[in-house]
RNA sequence: AGCGGGUUGGAGUAGCCAGGUUAUCUUGUCGGGCUCAUAACCCGGAGACCGAUCGUUCAAAUCGAUCACCCGCUACCA
């Protein structure tokens, strides 16, 4: 188990924002442990990963904020870097400390022009063994002065073919459902230039085919099961049932790398990004190797070896990305195989053999991190971001709550209290104070090395044990993926310690000097001081297993207990080496402080405050996903309006025709989850209906016969199918209370209100 | 409504794929102890009809079916 090669690919962060909580519990702290771990068995690591840069959703940031993409992706590029490093995170250095044959990490980027280069030399490669399609569509293309563009069919509206409904998109109507061709829709125009001409234009593109794989697919599918986690099983055979079909890996966008071919009706057309972020971990290995190794050194953690021994692959990422990882890139890999043996449209494609790029061992996917009660993008101001958390908090504090509370098998939830109880009671109560109780017990004893003279391991064979058993159990959990077990594990060891130590009551030896020679000690002190020597080797214990998860305290406890160098570069094993002479040193501090919930939740509140002043149109929020980008994103960017006090005339506020109206019957809306279809008697024959999201705050009984009042003359709009004819007016305030806004006594309906 | 996930002592969780002693661990709570240690630590107790129903089985938290509720995504909001 040592010296095997490990590549730890991390799922590619977009380049759109700042990391949030979720994406740090759901793919870029479970690769950094495990690096660690793998490092201190002693096996050659490689961690690749970095920024994913192209893509529609970053020119539309670069677009709303008036500057070129290029910066928008230098900013977050700098900013996830360094909060990855502040975290603690072995991105840095380059090459591993024990020499470049152990590997080391990159973070890179893919607006990076080596990437770029081999994602053109390998979509050539692909073209040439005739795993592409070719294949014309018809797209909306928007005439511009300034040359025009193709628009993606989420960027077209128009009215629906089928129903009529206006601000229905490109391909489907979200009102009725249906989906259709983009021709068909009526009255189509830009989202984002309303006013411009757009006309249809036939575009070719080049196709992947996924399906020539799905056998090999489905037999790497089977042979992998036993070691996926069940979500991963479960997303993975749900893509193979449906049948893979050919995937489009060109797309007309600006903003990307561009197609490596000659010819007019290339240009301004783009590998697509899901084809060429996902190469990165490709591609970052080989520009690892050309960068600080030997440029072939690469293979060593790609191929397979000549013997038939694959590098181990651990892809770390979250479960919206699963398909990527065990359908489309193994798919990939393969294809890649297949061109670079010179295998062309004739041959079958086959799994890996010796000389390949191998497939992934395994895909420990993750579960997402939910924030406390936040349910709705407005919650932002409940979203806790990356670089803010680490200006306030011990990076430590927080590896330890999210590992500990790690989404493994189901979401999970962050919120303060609870990491606040867990950082108090068990990261301080029982870690903390077990280092604090050894050290100041050992300091009380005086001497340079206090500890050392009593160290007697014959007395201490049962502790050994413990310990040794503890070890084996943490490397099982580790080795499968548990990381919440095993911290669990780690932290079992200071519990025990906390045992020991209250069993073996060395205070009460502490005041008598008794005989320099210890052997003419009492038998009981010399049991209770031997104890208390082994407490140190048990810390050295927990500095060791710890360091994966903790590494800053870790290394602090390292130097406390007079150990020399990183704790980091200490083999795990060497944590049940029982032969380390006992060290000791003048430093003695509290390994971890504790926290102020109070203080912490009001702190909460003022930054938060600020922070939707400030930063009101950032689209990252939530605390949600881990992986998810492109499409929230996308989304909130395309809907928010810039917002702006400006003061509204008169005339303008008087022609929002509010109005009274009675409810007169609540129903739940048949296909929306958070509507009513509320009916009011607004003084005509006929009332009319209106759907309200109310749902969450209130029920049928509390609405039915208030008098509320609304808006009359808003335009009808169909609310997932039912026509919804004003809107209701409430209130609602920062906490996310909601208030019908009703009337003070009785008025007739349809009494107009100004 | 479509897709995915969940429901286990007050809270958070393990166990479920490969059914089988007293259902795991953390926290909280109650009682006791200790005083070296960060209102800390140690010991003990109480507390769960494993979401519901039906089925398969000698045996179900675990397998199958149905239902309910929760969450996320899609979507939607005042």
């Amino acid at each position: 188990m040592t010296g095997e090669h490990v590549l730890i690919c991390v799922a590619w962060p977009y380049a759109n924002g700042p990391l949030h909580l979720g994406h740090v519990a759901g793919c870029y702290l479970p690769p950094d442990i495990h690096a660690r771990y793998e490092r201190a068995l002693g096996n050659r690591v490689l961690m690749v990963s970095g920024s994913d840069e192209h893509g529609t959703p970053i020119t539309v940031t670069a677009e709303t904020e008036g500057v070129p993409p290029q910066e928008i992706v230098d900013r977050y590029h700098a900013i996830n870097t360094q909060a990855l490093l502040d975290l603690g995170c072995i991105w840095e250095p380059n090459v591993d400390s024990r020499g470049i044959e152990y590997g080391g990490a990159l973070f890179n980027r893919t607006s990076d022009s080596e990437h770029k280069r081999y994602v053109q030399e390998n979509f050539n490669s692909l073209l040439a063994a005739g795993l592409f399609e070719q294949k014309t569509m018809q797209q909306y293309y928007e005439i511009r002065n300034d040359g025009g563009r193709f628009l993606p069919d989420r960027y077209v509206e128009g009215e629906c073919p089928n129903c009529g409904e206006d601000g229905a998109r490109g391909d489907q109507c979200d009102e009725c459902g249906t989906t259709y061709e983009s021709y068909e829709l009526q009255n189509p125009r830009s989202k984002m230039n309303p006013d411009s001409e757009i006309e249809i234009r036939d575009t070719e593109h080049f196709f992947y085919r996924l399906d020539r794989f799905q056998e090999a697919l489905e037999f790497h599918a089977n042979d992998r099961n036993p070691h996926w986690k069940a979500n991963v099983r479960a997303m993975t055979k749900q893509w193979l049932d449906m049948g893979l079909r050919p995937r489009a890996v060109t797309r007309d966008l600006e903003w990307g790398i561009p197609l490596p071919l000659e010819g007019d009706k290339w240009k301004g057309k783009c590998v697509y990004v899901w084809f060429e972020a996902v190469q990165g971990y490709y591609t970052c290995a080989k520009i690892w190797s050309e960068r600080f190794a030997e440029s072939d050194d690469w293979r060593k953690w790609w191929c397979v070896s000549d013997d038939g021994v694959a590098p181990r692959h651990l892809y770390f990422l979250g479960k919206d990305n699963i398909p990527f990882h065990t359908v489309i890139w193994p798919a990939l890999i393969m294809g890649l195989n297949h061109a670079n043996n010179g295998l062309g449209d004739e041959d079958p494609v086959s799994l890996p053999g010796p000389g390949d790029l191998a497939l992934e061992t395994n895909v420990p996917a993750m579960e997402y991190l939910m924030l406390a009660g936040g349910q709705f993008s407005k919650s932002r101001k409940h979203a806790v971001w990356l670089p803010s958390f680490l200006e306030r908090f011990d990076p430590d504090t927080l590896r330890y709550y999210l590992s500990i509370n790690m989404p493994e098998n189901h979401d999970t939830d962050f919120n303060w209290p609870d990491f606040v109880e867990k950082i108090n009671s068990e990261l301080n109560g029982t870690y903390g104070n077990y280092v604090n109780r050894v050290m100041s017990l050992g300091n009380k004893l005086g001497g340079d090395n206090p500890l050392q003279i009593h160290d007697d391991l014959d007395r201490c064979n049962d502790d050994k044990e413990r310990l040794e058993q503890i070890y084996v159990q943490l490397t099982q959990s580790l080795n499968r993926h548990r990381y919440k077990e095993a911290l669990r594990h780690v932290m079992s060891a200071a519990q025990y310690g906390n045992q020991m130590i209250q069993k073996a009551v060395p205070w009460k030896y502490l005041s008598e000097p008794g005989p320099s020679d210890t052997s003419e000690y009492s038998d009981e002190r010399r049991q209770s001081l031997s104890k208390l020597s082994f407490g140190w080797r048990l810390a050295r214990f927990m500095a060791i297993t710890s360091q994966p998860f903790l590494p800053f305290s870790a290394q602090r406890l390292w130097t406390m207990l007079g150990q020399t160098g990183n704790v980091s570069d200490a083999s795990f094993e060497s944590a049940t080496d029982w032969s380390t002479p006992i060290t000791w040193s003048t430093i003695s501090e509290p390994l971890f402080s504790r926290l102020d919930l109070e203080a912490i939740l009001e702190e909460e509140q003022t930054l938060a405050q600020s922070e939707q002043v400030t930063v009101h149109d950032d689209p990252g929020h939530g605390v949600k996903g881990s992986g998810k980008k492109t499409k929230t994103k996308e989304d909130e960017n395309m809907t928010e309006a810039p917002e702006g006090t400006t003061f509204l005339n008169f005339e303008t506020f008087m022609s929002v025709e509010l109005r009274i109206g009675t409810i007169t019957s609540v129903e739940d809306h048949p296909n929306a989850d958070k509507l009513y279809v509320v009916h009011l008697d607004d003084g005509t024959d006929e009332g009319r209906t209106v759907c309200a999201g109310l749902k969450p705050y209130y029920s049928v009984d509390e609405m039915m016969e208030k008098q509320v009042v609304f808006v009359a003359n808003l335009e009808p709009r169909k609310l997932r199918g039912v026509l919804s004819e004003g809107m209701i007016c409430a209130a609602d305030d920062d906490d996310g209370a909601v208030k019908l806004i009703t009337v003070d006594g009785s008025i007739s309906n349809g009494s107009r209100v100004r």
